[in-house]
DNA sequence: CGACCGTTTGATTACTATCAAGACACGTGG
DNA sequence: CCACGTGTCTTGATAGTAATCAAACGGTCG
């Protein structure tokens, strides 16, 4: 299914009809690139992308990342261009939703509006959150907060809650959290000595959830 | 007009008849709380309001400030119950859009669907930005861009770019831009001195709008 | 095996928060 | 009209968190 959430079987039916051929991308492979032309919105089915924002200063910024069943792209609806270049973290599958043909489907399902502006509330919210999270929180609660993000999502799609497969770099995290890579990989060693979790090179597990959300709510409530 | 922006006729005047009673908010006053049952989207006709989110630990963080023409409450139309306050700054109209009629409307009219579809667009990247303002940039390139940014808001509106009437604490400025109000205060009287800007109490006029904009620039690229 | 990129760890620096005190504005009541 | 209190703003001194600079340590892939 390309948009997950409650839809009645029509509109999953046109859903499908529109739903240009999926895409398969490799590894650090570009979906769009930002100031390609709008022309879709993506879902995700499987594997991890992020967003990323180029600033005419030539710095990056990661926006986002992106597991399966998230939209890509809302961002992008009342503009000509991308504002972010989407690339594959892994292997990944993606649906492309043609924006002119899914306007002419929304014309006729109530379903699928009140299912596309709840996602973009929502998107609108965790946006929010973010910025609570960048000026109330020091490193450590974010990069924790981030775990317990990642696994809550994680849980949310049906896989093993506290094994996460981190294919981001440090840099990336750092990167993403507003914080270097070195804040980061020190966070991690910290937690890790404190026994909260274990690495193994990408892998992280998460061995003591609940002083981790202690942690993340005890650094400045 | 209650929803500005590229609306026809036939549009406008189904919108009118949608629109409750406007209502107007004395200095402080809030126009919904967190966790108000949600219900409607409001529409700022004038004045100045803010967002706040007040987190469990029981701080508050500052989400939004909303201009005239703006929306408010794109951030709720798939909770139950609003995620933020929304109180009045200064003395402030607003129109009030009950969102089940609004629905109504969105069937019949793809202008409405589309310019919606666009506001929230538009709110997306907005925030997004915020979270590279705040990890990219010092806290005085933050203060900068403010002045900036609401200096372009209120030119858009057709009122004066270089004479901001800024009824916001020094407080409530560095909540938002995730600083103390001590530092705000600070790069305030730096700009003073250094001639970019005047200060009376609350207005602040911007004197060299260019060297402000490569100030916000200059400070990591 | 060696080169290379990402990660870890350490030492130093720097930005900004915090704590504290004084200045200022404003509204109230004597 | 002036004294007073309250709240915000400014300014200063100090402290802390995280950035930066630097170097050693892996893991991976030709």
């Amino acid at each position: 299914m390309c948009l997950p959430g409650s839809l009645g079987h029509e509109e999953a039916d046109a859903l499908g009809d529109l739903v240009k051929h999926g895409r398969v991308l490799n590894k650090s492979e570009f979906l769009f690139r930002q100031d390609d032309r709008f022309g879709s919105i993506y879902s995700v089915r499987s594997g991890v992308l992020k967003s990323v924002s180029l600033s005419s200063g030539g710095d990056e910024k990661i926006i986002g990342i992106h597991l399966p069943g998230e939209l890509i792209g809302l961002s992008a609806m009342d503009v000509e261009r991308y504002p972010v270049s989407v690339q594959a973290l892994e292997t990944a599958h993606v649906c492309e939703l043609p924006f002119g043909p899914l306007e002419e489907l929304l014309k006729r399902s109530p379903q699928l509006r009140r299912h596309l502006f709840r996602l973009m509330s929502r998107e609108i919210r965790s946006t929010q959150q973010m910025t609570w999270l960048l000026t109330k929180k020091t490193a450590e609660a974010r990069v924790v907060i981030l775990l317990i993000n990642l696994s809550a999502r994680f849980r949310a799609l049906g896989y093993a809650a506290n094994q996460l497969q981190l294919n981001v770099s440090r840099n990336d995290i750092g990167n993403f959290l507003g914080m270097s890579s070195e804040t980061v990989s020190r966070v991690l060693t910290r937690l890790r000595q404190n026994g909260l979790i274990r690495i193994d090179g990408k892998q992280v597990r998460i061995l003591k959830p609940i002083q981790l959300i202690e942690l993340a709510e005890g650094s400045l409530a």
